[in-house]
DNA sequence: CGAGTTTGACCCGCGC
DNA sequence: GCGCGGGTCAAACTCG
């Protein structure tokens, strides 16, 4: 098996463009991380840590990963941890109906993050009941195509099976592809799938461009639950996991830990439609024992920051992001350049823009 | 044998 | 229109 990962590793066409080292210096995040003693844990199971992404904010989060260095106003990690977790509430609208121009044109101007302008559609075209019900229209489609294959012969079925599959096509072609709302945060760990309680499938494998290492897709292994993630390392630190998570849990989480983090958004920002926390697990107890994760929370989300929690109805001991400081869109797509799920989450044009300024 | 992984092929969106 | 890269599919394969 290992021996196999490593074949396939050989295998993979790395990209000829040396894959330059984006400044991580500068730490931007006015954000402190509460600790996160183990407790509370069947909030996790009750809430699961996908949850969190019903807290959609449509806005472009300027930056990223900004910095992987703990800012100095962090409260001292309780555990001795020589990782860190940076945590980012994404929210892509490349899908969404604000026009991207206006989108650019208001972050110029410095004014607040659309989310409070379009969170309605968002969270409408991203629920995943509605994509839930897409697939099941899907499949009824298919169980009448069927219907209509059973009087014919194989090749006659095989032709309405094409049909199916075009017409399922053209649907797509008609209706944009919408996307789930996600969730990234990085890790710095050796082992790449992190443990998160769920359980997850494999279905996809890409190598990443101006990185040596592969992207991995995963889905939640639940029967209606479209939950997705996709993992892979930072090309500049390899010992970083970029993991971002893509839709909500529409189950309990199998595995219920003992601790969690609980990451409250604004409120000015917060789905009003999803008033449940932000809770993902307690990275020590859920983790690999070869991966770490420090207790701390970052997040360039514009309208993020994590300070400790003294009014969460669950724990009080859980960070709570709050919003705080916008960050500079050229120090994040700097950054983000170089990072290929991180580029997935924020828009184009704010990485040409950073990239025109160089 | 079922569940999960691997991996080549394919599709789609986007930039040029 | 074309090429590129991301994302997904699905058959083959592996593992427990």
């Amino acid at each position: 098996m290992e021996k196999k990962k490593e074949n396939y590793m050989a295998n993979i066409k790395f990209s000829d463009e040396n894959p330059s080292a984006p400044e991580f210096g500068g730490s931007i995040f006015d954000m402190a991380a509460g600790a996160c003693e183990g407790s509370g844990g069947d909030k996790w199971g009750s809430l699961g840590f996908m949850d969190l992404l019903g807290v959609h904010q449509d806005f472009v989060a300027p930056s990223l990963f900004d910095s992987f260095q703990p800012p100095p106003i962090l409260s001292p990690p309780p555990p001795p941890s020589s990782s860190e977790l940076v945590l980012h509430q994404d929210i892509l609208h490349e899908q969404l109906q604000l026009d991207t121009k206006q989108l650019q044109q208001q972050r110029l101007q410095g004014l607040p993050s659309p989310a409070s302008t379009i969170p309605e559609s968002s969270e409408i075209l991203n629920n995943p009941a509605t994509s839930n019900s897409s697939s099941v229209s899907s499949s009824s489609n298919e169980a009448a195509n069927d219907e209509q294959t059973k009087a014919g012969d194989d090749e006659e079925q095989d032709q309405d099976q094409d049909k199916t599959k075009k017409q399922l096509k053209s649907k797509k072609k008609n209706q944009k592809r919408q996307r789930e709302p996600r969730f990234a945060f990085m890790t710095k760990s050796q082992v790449d799938n992190l443990d998160d309680g769920y359980r997850w499938r494999k279905y996809g494998q890409k190598a990443v461009k101006n990185s040596p290492y592969p992207r991995s897709y995963y889905r939640c292994t639940s029967a209606g639950c479209g939950v997705k993630k996709r993992v892979e390392r930072s090309s500049n630190d390899p010992t970083i996991v970029v993991t971002t998570y893509e839709g909500q849990h529409t189950h309990p989480c199998p595995i219920t830990p003992r601790g969690s983090i609980v990451i409250v958004p604004d409120s000015s920002s917060f789905c009003a439609a999803s008033a449940q926390p932000f809770v993902f697990p307690q990275p020590q107890y859920l983790l690999h024992h070869q991966q770490q994760v420090q207790p701390h929370i970052y997040t360039s989300s514009p309208s993020l920051n994590i300070t400790p929690n003294t009014s969460s109805s669950l724990n009080s001991s859980f960070p709570v992001i709050r919003q705080e400081k916008r960050l500079s869109p050229n120090s994040s797509a700097a950054l983000l350049r170089d990072h290929g799920l991180l580029q997935d989450i924020v828009p184009t044009q704010m990485r040409n823009k950073g990239k025109e300024e160089e």
